[in-house]
RNA sequence: GCACCCGUAGCUCAGUGGAUAGAGCAGUGGAUUUCUAAUCCUCUGGUCGCAGGUUCGAUCCCUGCCGGGUGCGCCA
């Protein structure tokens, strides 16, 4: 990475230079925001000209003269206030391209050292579909575990399938009551669901019948056969279904450990939290409360009421006996560890949930949990109201639903198209061009921020999209089929033109861009890189002829293409988004 | 009440303690008998919610306010 190698000969001249440095001081260099001053630029001499009371021209200018790279760049300047530009010389890009070009890993270095992250995902719930709301979760989740295991970690996927709990006192019922064997055949997941609603509307309708619902709970928690052979249909139906859906959207997972796996484990762990005295007692429940270890305004368990700090106190055993989401996520903490060897879990969790996590990560520390657990949070989608999808109004659009229409959408310009291509390869461009435009529309969002659901959004084929960054892929792939014979990629390469020198640089850049992802597990950045990759790629394109150029400048050529053809179809397979040689 | 997230172009959204704040859509005017136009190139469009503060430098950090969203003991 250029960016590291110059941050290494930025610090070996502040040696050479004799300059003494603050504590603490590393110099930055970062890709130039302004590609008119060069490739690469540092503001350490304004930085360092601050801490040492030092003019930071001259302190630059002092750098400069003691910094050796010549290897590597064609020009050094100082340049405003202070900064360091650094511009890259054409041989070391030439070298740099060729490596990209022939390399597995597009250039892009593993971590030193690899750590075991077991990334928590997509999580749906028994006997629901899904809905746009676990777009999010499903696709972050996906693309940061891919990112992760590229760059060298061991990873485990791990779908936390909500496949126990309360709605089963509703959904046994509605089952024994009034299902519709026919229907449930032919689409499961949706006379579950017309079920689990009417039952739903008679408990509010009708007190006995919230009763009933509640003993048939009772029943399926005290291994009634009956109730439990009804549960395990349902999951195993929803399941199948699930499937279905993942395998159209190229998504696997290592393990599916539902919260029904952390049953029997939940009773010991409260008593043993009980015995620690990290729990206690209060109000009939069993809670985790504050340890006054840290500052009130940081403590998870405290609240603030009229000046005082109150106690916001974490239930893991309800009065009656029961358990909660927070008894199974410490649960499955304690699994994760000890199976797993777990160094990191990721929970990308939307951010509503941020309270809960707080807590659980903290009662799990008081167990002695040393693992670095993670909320990588995510904020709402939002109805055309500005409001929050609400899952139980019947607001929601379905998963399925998006991704059918998207496929479809995507068919009808491949047909328009007419380049004789048979219909399964059409339809087999459809799936990877609908999914990954859906996939595309959220990964280019930063994941904090709230989104309004559009449909335009999702399937538009135009602009920053899907089939943009597969088009230039697409325009890669029809050079080298156009090729004729073999082609050798280790000549001597020259970049001449602007457009080739531009597009060498921003290719060099993947490396530097896919380990920033997971400083702040924010797969936008890598979006966002593609897509001005696949626009220089454009560019490039328009103004430079391949085939028809000659000699070195060829070779170069289809250097370049190789190198982006390769960068395209590895940076769009870390977000899930597969991709297609003709379209 | 308290906490967290958000407020950037007409719309939808990127962005960073640095140099003249970007993109897509919409609008505008061009480019092709194609190495695939699902493309490229022009132009138009901004008081980065408001007010202070820290800094050589703030859209970014801090404080206060305004506006929107979410969460806060027995759902998951």
């Amino acid at each position: 990475m250029f960016r590291a190698v110059l941050t290494d000969r930025l610090q070996a001249a502040f040696s050479a230079a004799g300059l003494a440095l603050p504590e603490g001081f590393t110099p930055a260099v970062v890709i130039a925001s302004d590609t008119r001053f060069g490739d690469y630029q540092s503001n350490a001499a304004m930085v360092l000209g601050k801490q040492l009371k030092a003019n930071p021209r001259a302190l630059a200018e002092q750098i400069k003269a003691a910094l050796k790279v010549e290897d590597l760049c064609e020009k050094v300047t100082v340049d405003g206030p202070g900064f360091l530009n650094f511009t890259l010389s054409s041989p070391a890009l030439a070298a740099k391209l060729g490596g990209i070009a022939n390399d597995v890993q597009v250039g892009v270095p593993s971590v030193v050292k690899a750590k075991t992250i077991v990334v928590d995902f997509s999580a749906p719930n028994i006997a629901k579909p899904m809905h746009v709301g676990h777009i999010r979760s499903t696709f972050i989740g996906d693309s940061l575990a891919r990112i992760a295991r590229f760059i060298g970690h061991k990873v485990i996927t791990d779908n936390h399938v909500g496949d126990w709990g309360t709605q089963f006192g509703m959904i046994i019922h509605g089952w024994k009551t009034q299902l519709d064997q026919a229907k449930l055949k032919a689409d499961p997941i949706h006379e579950l669901v017309s079920v689990y609603k009417a039952v739903n509307a008679a408990t509010k309708a009708d007190d006995a019948v919230l009763e009933t619902c509640k003993s048939e709970l009772v029943k399926l928690q005290q291994g009634d056969a009956e109730n439990l052979a009804i549960w395990k249909e349902c999951v195993r139906l929803t399941l199948e279904q699930l499937e279905k859906v993942y395998g159209t959207l190229d998504i696997k997972f290592d393990h599916y450990l539902g919260e029904s796996f952390y049953n029997d484990a939940l009773a010991p762990l409260v008593e043993d939290m009980l015995a620690q005295g990290i729990a206690q007692a209060s109000e009939g429940a069993i809670v985790v409360m504050t340890d006054g270890s840290v500052k009130p305004e940081d403590d998870p368990f405290l609240i603030k009421e009229k000046d005082e700090w109150k106690a916001a106190p974490c239930i893991i055993r309800k009065s009656d006996g029961g358990f909660l989401y927070a008894t199974t996520d410490l649960a499955t903490i304690d699994y994760r560890v000890k199976e797993w060897q777990a160094d990191e879990i990721w929970y990308v969790v939307g951010a509503p949930q941020q309270l809960h996590f707080r807590q659980v990560f903290a009662a799990a520390k008081r167990r002695g949990v040393t693992t670095l657990m993670t909320h990588i949070a995510f904020g709402s989608i939002l109805g055309p109201d500005g409001k929050m999808f609400k899952t139980r109004s019947g607001e929601t659009v379905g998963l399925l639903e998006v991704i059918e229409e998207a496929i479809e959408r995507a068919r009808e310009a491949a047909d328009a198209k007419e380049q004789g291509l048979s219909d399964a390869e059409k339809d087999e461009i459809a799936r990877v061009i609908g999914t990954g435009s859906v996939k595309y529309a959220e990964l280019s969002q930063n994941r904090l921020t709230d989104y309004k659901f559009s449909w335009d959004k999702m399937l538009s084929l135009q602009g920053n999209t899907a089939p943009y960054l597969l088009n230039a892929y697409v325009r890669t792939r029809s050079i080298f089929r156009k090729l004729d014979g073999a082609v050798t990629l280790t000549s001597e390469l020259t970049l001449t033109d602007p457009a080739e020198r531009l597009l060498a640089i921003k290719l060099a850049q993947f490396a530097e861009t896919t380990h920033d992802v997971l400083l702040d597990h924010k797969p936008n950045l890598l979006a966002n890189y593609l897509f001005e990759l696949a626009n220089t790629y454009h560019s490039f394109y328009e103004a430079c002829p391949v085939l028809k150029s000659e000699g070195t400048m060829r070779n170069t050529r289809l250097t370049l293409c190789e190198a982006t053809s390769r960068v395209l179809k590895t940076g769009l397979g870390l977000l899930g988004i597969q991709t297609t040689e003709r379209m």
